[in-house]
RNA sequence: UGCGCCGUGGAGCAGCGGUUAGCUCGCCAGGCUCAUAACCUGGAGGUCGUAGGUUCGAUCCCUACCGGCGCAACCA
């Protein structure tokens, strides 16, 4: 069995997820159940990025000591995680054990195969936040630090160590010569490729003086910096310098889901980092877009930011809906590679349309019909040709095609593909064939429509089980398909194969004998 | 400034060298009644940012310009 190690980003847990970082997460999600269907042993790695400086600071001004602050955090996060279905496998807290260890081993590694220098770092420096500021926020900040504007900077020079980025910057263009998938999508990797050849500088992999943070073990006194140390949780949660024989198991990633801005960080710092340590350096980093917020009385598009006021939290969105329309939502209308748009209005739109007028009018329709015509049992359902409400389609290079897309984080056209080649089709071949009518002419007839618009319900469950896990479910589950194949072992190439059980029978939820609505309409405005 | 992305009917997106430029929403007109007033069919609406160029032929390739946006080392 082929493994397969995806990670997502770390968050900090200063703030709570917003649409934008659960976009990331979905998009991962896809894939790990995707790649759970066709076989692979899925490693699916998410968690928080707790070594920063303003960890410390959030907890004294709650009055918490900075563990309980991580750990509460990472709750609240784990809870939105879940709240979406994400179906991750472990979740790291850098502040733990394993991590430390692994860091501390990293580091040392590096610095015996001599990548590791003293430098002097140079910058304005906050008291206040007892941290360096970067030119930017200086400037944000009109010469004073954004966070504490009433305390001076000041220009300080430390001594701490750097890594030796720039010697590696011709092994790394070899290696994106000789990987060409290793940054995805295409746009992206012009973008690092011209970087690293244009210039690349060391960096400062240490600061001092912080309580907080991964102690150097060559230099107690300092502490590991942000990136060096954030990186290496992929390497850490899969049990680097803990478990060599689980690691040896999982190691190299085959990928790295992050966001745009933070590409070069694991297209160059990373890789470099794991030449100088010796290691296999993952497969594939993808860099996917992100969420703008649509403001809807004014038309402009903006940045999700908490000083516009925009941020909009997942949780909001699937207590109003539901976590299977906000997924729906973003995994249709926002393709992953690229930048997606966020708007009520749309969201509502988009519901109503592809949800409730769409999947959820569907199952209902022939849902109806089974139970209204023949009392929810249709008989030698396995005799029919049930591949008849798709007459022009080769349903076996459709679902490769969709095996294609899925594979490749092209979850927008896929979604697309499946309305336009097995929702849609489904539908006309109600009204062409009339089965409402047949049910009082041609009772047979009319069972042989019906037991191929099972067959639709069980081949989309199948192919939306990745996107849409609770009505993949729903839909699987609206008959006794679980006689032919238990739900856990379905996978894509099955639901190119009719497969029905001999007798056919409903056994979806019903309301006074009838389907339960699966997406209610949103009424819009409210 | 450097690098990158984008500009296609009212809105949001596909297409990326070759028959009448597709899709979703909205709008108009029919049909149907199994269904969450849903579904199906048809229609109106685009000189594909502008100007040149390459080509037998360009929305798709090249150049310039205009407009919008992103990144530029710790920002999802």
């Amino acid at each position: 069995m082929a493994r397969f190690f995806l990670t997502t980003a770390i968050d900090y847990p200063n703030s709570r997820p917003h649409i934008g970082t659960a976009f990331e997460k979905i998009g991962a999600d896809v894939q790990a159940r995707f790649r759970r269907m066709e076989g692979d042993q899925v490693f699916f790695l998410m968690g928080n990025d707790e070594n920063t400086v303003k960890v410390p600071q959030r907890a004294r001004e709650l009055g918490l000591e900075p563990r309980a602050y991580v750990d509460r955090m990472a709750g609240e996060f784990k809870d939105v995680w879940r709240a979406l279905d994400i179906s991750f496998d472990d979740f790291i807290q850098t502040s733990e054990e394993r991590h430390h260890i692994g860091c501390q081993k990293f580091i040392q590694v590096v610095h015996d195969r001599g990548d590791i220098y003293t430098g002097v770092y140079k910058g304005h420096y906050c008291n206040g936040c007892e941290t360096f500021k970067t030119e930017k926020e200086v400037e944000e900040g009109g010469g004073k630090c954004p966070n504490h504007p009433s305390t001076a900077l000041v220009w300080l020079e430390e001594e701490n160590y750097y890594f030796k980025l720039s010697a590696y910057r011709e092994r790394l263009l070899a290696h994106y010569a000789a990987n060409p998938d290793f940054i995805q999508p295409e746009s992206r990797r012009n973008e690092i490729v011209t970087l690293v050849e244009a210039e690349l500088r060391d960096v400062a992999i240490s600061r001092k003086g912080l309580s907080w943070g991964i102690p150097v073990p060559f230099d107690p006194a300092q502490t590991i910096y942000v990136w060096f140390d954030a990186l290496l949780n992929y390497m850490t949660a899969a049990g680097y310098g803990a478990d060599p024989d689980r690691f040896a198991a999982h190691w190299p990633a085959d990928v790295h889901v992050i966001g745009k801005d933070i590409t070069r960080f694991h297209c160059v710092l990373w890789p470099a980092m794991l030449m100088s340590a010796g290691l296999p350096i993952t497969k594939r980093v993808f860099g996917h877009g992100f969420v703008y917020r649509k403001n809807e009385a004014t038309g402009e598009v903006q940045k999700l930011s908490k000083s516009l006021g925009n941020v909009v939290e997942p949780m909001d969105l699937v207590e109003r809906f539901s976590s299977e329309a906000f997924r729906y939502y973003f995994l249709s209308q926002c393709p992953f590679g690229g930048d997606g748009e966020f708007s009520f209005e749309r969201f509502a739109d988009v519901y109503n349309s592809a949800l409730a007028n769409g999947l959820g009018n569907l199952y209902s329709r022939i849902l109806s019909m089974c139970l209204k015509y023949f009392g929810g049992k249709l008989e030698a359902a396995n005799t029919v040709d049930s591949r008849r409400w798709c007459p022009g389609t080769d349903t076996v290079a459709l679902v490769a095609e969709l095996r294609g897309l899925v594979g490749h984080f092209e979850y927008t056209p896929a979604i697309q593909k499946l309305h336009r080649e097995v929702f849609d089709p489904a539908n006309r071949y109600i009204t062409e064939t009339e089965p409402f009518k047949l049910a009082k002419t041609n009772l047979d007839a009319c069972r042989e429509v019906l037991i191929n618009l099972a067959e639709v319900l069980r081949s989309s469950a199948i192919l939306l089980k990745p996107f849409l896990p609770r009505t993949a479910l729903t839909f699987y589950r609206a008959f006794n398909f679980d006689e032919i194949k238990p739900w856990d072992q379905v996978s894509f190439a099955d639901a190119a194969q009719p497969a029905l059980p001999p007798v056919l029978l409903v056994t979806a939820a019903t309301q006074a004998g009838k389907p339960a609505p699966l997406f209610p309409k949103i009424e819009v405005g409210s």
